[in-house]
DNA sequence: AGTTACATTTGGATCGTTCCAAATCTGCAT
DNA sequence: ATGCAGATTTGGAACGATCCAAATGTAACT
């Protein structure tokens, strides 16, 4: 009776319809639980399918339902702990709802990003999840897409289109309010010299920030030095070589807030270099909430970004696009959390 | 002339076909390149194609030619900068080899894998490179993958399969020869009181870690004191936590061989909280050289793996699999290098 | 002009699924 | 018997590409 599977090739419907001697689109109906098909004939074709080891050619029937249910996830930096968090949270949730995920990483190139970017779309995603690489620009990512695919911009923004003619969604860190918060903290401990340490110029995430520590500032009268507002590449290293430039002028600065947690981390031990405790001579905060922030000596105060749950959230988000095409463009803004740890200490001589 | 994409509809062969009053199946030679079609068609359906945007349809040319050009990445902890840093590398192979990375997490748990697993198998994808979760056993795995995608095993063993009866290819780090270079470092350095710390003892390649700290001592003739076997989850917090365990007797251990880094780092924290400078007072060594390992106080002494490179590595793997399907499976060990750092220095009496 | 050789193009079947309208089978009231 | 409604099942045409054998066009050689 039962039918062996007796060659190498994938059983298909067919081979369980000729199994059970019915039509495929009577296995097809079984296959999507149509409540059409009489319980006896389920049983016997799922038994037939159970048998046979079949497995379900997505692609076949996406292709003649005009559907996808995969989504593209396309990151600048895997290798950043913030980012494989996010990339974590996005894969669960997808999965949770029965897509899969395409990864991509561009590794902060943008020519990579357009190869990447074309070679996932010609599998044909439902849409595409973007933390653009540094230079990116919105034409070169608009025309790689095309109009079909809804687009989720998540961390960063996608300069040389006005915001209003953006097609995309975007889900963001409140980065301003996020150095309001560190910077205000550190003048409540009774900082009044401040620097602004690390990130690039040009990057949105940054200037929010610095914007944010500004406002801060002026709120409460104090001095924004330019000589004190550092830039270098968002990594520990980077970090680490240009703590010196704090250190110039006839004054230095008492405390800093850093651009993130990797930069905090290498602000940390170019101050060891200098035979600067921090958290005990200098004050410093981060910014994501990393995993090491929390288990650095000293701990780090910092931003929690919860980048796990902001994984969910874009996934989510990109979800709820899919299932109403037509409204308007979304601008999410996650909060951020200010996590007070022993790196903010107040100022020696106060 | 320009015949404008004027619906929202997908644009296919069909259309850029009737856009040149040509065949599809002439389109489709220009679009595999074939050397078939004259100079000035391959111009006109060029035009044609850049001119009507059109997106190349993988999924339905895969249908055709029975063929796939996506692998299936299975992670059981993509939060770990080492799979993170991992999947980076095997995503960077694969997408230059024209493959594109179908990415699924596990979240170390058995049964999420086998979802995750069948999942993925339905979009079929041409091989599956696993990581697998911690408690997953051989039979569910084969059971879902079926007999026809071949397998590639990273960095963990698949209990409850004889290992000539394997039918998966395999990338695992060197651990036991690892764990003896650091041992016999430490020995070398003057340490006779030694002890190894961390990891689940039901583990694969903690168990060879030890083994390799074992074999170390006893070639040394030193004592393999049990109670200097520490086992804890290879977490920093857990590690942190567990320190005391190494202090419980009359004599202590002077240096640990860390089952990894994440590990080394919580017992630093752990030795700063009993006063212990780790470095100065006591030796310690790591595992897998992540990145924080270098820059922690002092910098650890560890075993470089590579993440980036092994990850590369196994898509090379599974790319020549593809190539010869055939060819007997293959068990690849990936050396590490021992890289020392102030971490391990000679013990204090010495 | 007729044959041959070569370069180029093409129709139609096919991959594994879903859709749709139509076919078949029941039981039951007429 | 006949008709009819409801429950089940089904053939054949899609989806967007590729494959193959055959058709067509062109030039050259007897």
């Amino acid at each position: 009776m039962s039918s062996h599977p007796p060659t190498h090739r994938k059983v298909t419907l067919n081979d369980i319809a000729a199994g059970c001697a019915l039509s495929r689109a009577t296995v097809s109906l079984v296959l999507r639980g149509s409540p059409l098909v009489n319980r006896e004939t389920r049983a016997r074709v799922e038994r037939e399918l159970r048998l046979q080891g079949y497995v379900y050619n997505r692609a076949a029937a996406n292709l003649r339902r005009r559907t996808s249910t995969s989504i593209a996830l396309v990151l600048n930096d895997l290798a950043n702990p913030f980012f494989a968090e996010f990339a974590a949270g996005v894969d669960e949730a997808l999965a949770a709802a029965g897509y899969v995920t395409l990864l991509g990483c561009t590794g902060e190139s943008a020519s990579r990003e357009q190869a990447v970017l074309s070679s996932l779309l010609e599998h044909g995603p439902a849409g595409i999840i973007l933390s653009p690489a540094e230079h990116s620009n919105a034409q070169d990512v608009l025309a790689a897409i095309g109009p079909l695919s809804p687009l989720l911009l998540f961390n960063r923004e996608l300069g040389g289109v006005a915001p209003e003619k953006a097609r995309w969604d975007q889900l963001a860190l409140d980065n301003q309010r996020g150095a309001r918060l560190a910077t205000e903290h550190l003048i409540e401990r009774g900082h009044r010299r401040i620097a602004f340490f690390g990130g690039h110029y040009d990057s949105s995430s940054c200037s929010q920030r610095r914007a944010g520590f500004v406002e801060s500032m002026q709120a409460a009268d104090l001095p924004v030095e330019p000589a004190w507002q550092i830039e270098c590449a968002p990594t520990r290293l980077d970090a680490a070589h240009r703590t010196a430039a704090l250190f110039g002028g006839d004054a230095a600065p008492t405390a800093a807030v850093c651009y993130n947690d990797a930069v905090a981390l290498g602000l940390m031990l170019g101050l060891n270099q200098r035979g600067l405790r921090p958290g005990k001579d200098f004050a410093l905060t981060g910014f994501d909430d990393i995993a090491e922030a929390a288990l650095g000596m000293p701990p780090l105060t910092t931003l929690s970004t919860a980048p796990h749950e902001r994984g969910m959230q874009a996934a989510q988000l990109m979800l709820q696009r899919l299932h109403e095409p037509h409204t308007p463009n979304r601008q999410t803004i996650a909060p951020v959390k200010l996590v007070i740890r022993a790196s903010s200490c107040p100022p020696p001589a106060f």
